[in-house]
DNA sequence: CTTGTCGAATTGTTCAACGATCCTTACGTT
DNA sequence: AACGTAAGGATCGTTGAACAATTCGACAAG
């Protein structure tokens, strides 16, 4: 546990800004994605507090954001825990996902949407080429969020952006990313596709088997141990 | 004996919920729907921390949880308070109640839905009989509530629970509570005879009317200063 | 093998302190 | 009189230490 407060301290410089709170926030969100901490692990508040040079208390309110947005596990007594999610978490993430992109593509995209749909696309595209595939699922979450930002609401982006930083705790116990979103790429284009022709019920419906394609997969090869 | 574990296991999560933080949470989360603290209004960590007997840092904890829910704003080192929508938040939320009950009231129903469905328009007229609007109110966003349900995602219920939290805060600020939540008392049993009936494109329609009158009713009624 | 007990380790909470920041008020300059 | 500004007080932000409460593993007893 002492090279994770070496490894930590390199952050240390970026907390310059706003609430200290706030940024170790920030910090251990981007870690967590990352996959730095993996998914079940227990943070210490001693090891983490003293590895950036922020007090308990200041850390314990991190802990209290990363908590709320579903990414942490508070056990009472126990410590915090990078989230581990169940079966059922993935289950009942994906009927979000059904109800909040099949309401986007629902609607009349404007430009500025589609672009960055469609930068999503070829990123997606790129990074396939090149067997990238941690690069695929990082533009996969892209279009998946620039396909929900069509729904023009600042809350619905912050849910899905949570509820996408939740799915990637996921990913990270998956153990062939491959097989996982190398379907997808060509199904994002077709779903693009179908949402510039102006055709939004036939975009729903292959929406629709698009994800409940995606989740057979993931529930498929998922098995956390709890 | 196995089933036995299975089945206590239902009851974990009850074992974690006892926090102070989180319980001065439930305190305060529960005067601001109440209206006690009033929106724009600061609440002092001191005089709260004094006033319930909790240290200044595990009050802090609960102004964290809270902000999170939209419920509390949070400016640095100005202090928090009551949250006092704007009118484009007041659009965005019914942006939110429009994709999830939406995607509700295209579901098909289960009994057990429709029977909290039930309730609450049976709460609600009863309530209207004795001119007790604040009692509408509640029996309304009861409604909403189990309207939602019948999505069946508990992530959606909890999003639902925080939008109508803070829809309240708008409520707060009205003058005239009566003129808002009247004309809704039928327009909810209505609704509830299309779903019943089957016929989740009609209700589906009349659910996008309802909202929009809902929505130019309550802007037009609020005229928050910022 | 199960049960009871002890102790180390960690979290939960409090408290006091100090620097940082914001708001108000009063003051002086133009 | 209008304006910028400096001083003061109030409050927040953060820290460090302290102690109680709880968990967990180890070990002994039955």
């Amino acid at each position: 546990m002492d090279n994770v407060a070496a490894d930590l301290s390199q952050d240390r410089p970026r907390l310059g800004r706003s609430s200290t709170a706030e940024r170790v926030a920030d910090i251990l969100r981007d870690r967590i994605s990352a996959g730095f901490f993996q998914p079940g692990q227990r943070l210490s508040e001693e090891t983490i507090s003293e590895g950036l040079g922020v007090s308990r208390n200041t850390l314990r309110e991190a802990f209290r954001l990363l908590g709320h947005e579903r990414l942490l596990d508070h056990k009472l007594n126990r410590g915090v825990f990078v989230r581990l999610p169940s079966a059922e978490d993935v289950a009942d993430l994906y009927r979000v996902r059904r109800v909040l992109e099949g309401a986007a593509v629902r609607r009349k995209p404007d430009k500025q949407a589609l672009k960055g749909l469609k930068e999503a696309v070829l990123d997606a595209e790129r990074a396939a080429a090149q067997d990238d595939w941690q690069g695929v699922g990082t533009a996969n979450i892209r279009f998946h969020q620039a396909l929900v930002s069509l729904n023009d609401s600042p809350r619905i982006d912050e849910s899905m952006r949570q509820l996408l930083a939740e799915l990637r705790l996921v990913f990270h116990v998956m153990e062939n990313p491959r097989a996982f979103h190398e379907p997808f790429v060509d199904r994002n284009r077709t779903l693009l596709g179908l949402i510039e022709a102006g055709e939004p019920e036939q975009a729903a419906a292959y929406l629709d088997d698009y994800l409940d394609h995606a989740e057979r997969l993931l529930i498929h090869a998922y098995e956390p141990n709890r």
